[in-house]
DNA sequence: GCAAGTGTATTAACACTCTTAATACGGTTA
DNA sequence: TAACCGTATTAAGAGTGTTAATACACTTGC
């Protein structure tokens, strides 16, 4: 479910909480499913109980689960954590395209990449989508 | 010329080093111009020697700089380094495409963007580029 | 030549963060 | 009651970033 990249120099919990809040997205883990046990996540990865506890600490602090003390953590209602992506990826996607600019990419390349990439996706996905 | 963020996670030495990238990417340290020394650029910034010699020796290694003993450090020859930039940018391009659309946001709202600020560039520099 | 400026190198010490380890406690469930 | 849950605490270690103090070789201008 979670892999860890020791090449990756962030440390261990935030690459938990990265990879948590992906697989959220992606709906793989969906609303209210139970995450892992703080434990059994820990011994999975080979790490300390307590380096798994502070992702999950982190998670609920941002809203992303909810712990219901001794039975577990539970993935929370996802829409709003959603919607803040959105935001932030708006933004980044704003400061790329800056920089593109800036490096003298041409408009149409940029074009270009989104109109592929949109393309296969619809071939892929075969165009639902709520 | 360069501004320590301390609310920023980063070392001192790499938020010194993204910045003398930008400066020199956005040609504002041109080619072959000197960069300030060690010591000057550690008072200004308040902070160790060391710590700026670490980012130049850093940026001396990514072929960014070029040194000579006993006279200072200078920008090295930056078509390289733009055209680096340049494959990296279109990689996170196409990262951040492909994250709008498992986000479903929609294409036509991507291309408006890019239409939009490329858009405003021309206007703003009058449509030059090589 | 000398002084003042460059970059470079080395060593020690300190602080902070990440991670582990060992325990303990309270709640839930079968 | 036993075996799971999450949570909390304390101590220790390792690694990294940063500072400090120094020293050395080179260049430039007086």
């Amino acid at each position: 479910m979670v892999i860890l990249d020791y090449k990756d120099r962030r440390p261990i919990y935030e690459q938990v909480i990265s990879k948590l809040e992906e697989l959220m997205l992606l709906g793989v883990l969906a609303e209210n499913e139970p995450l892992p046990s703080v434990r059994s996540l820990a011994t999975d990865l080979a790490i300390n109980p307590n380096t798994i506890q502070r992702a999950y600490a982190e998670l609920e602090r941002r809203g992303y689960i909810y712990t219901v003390k001794g039975k577990g953590s539970f993935v929370a209602a996802n829409s709003t954590m959603k919607e803040n992506r959105k935001k932030e990826l708006l933004i980044q996607i704003s400061e790329v395209i800056d920089e593109a600019i800036r490096l003298g990419i041409s408009g149409d390349e940029i074009q270009k990449m989104v109109e592929i990439q949109y393309g296969a996706a619809e071939k892929r996905d075969g165009g639902e989508e709520t």
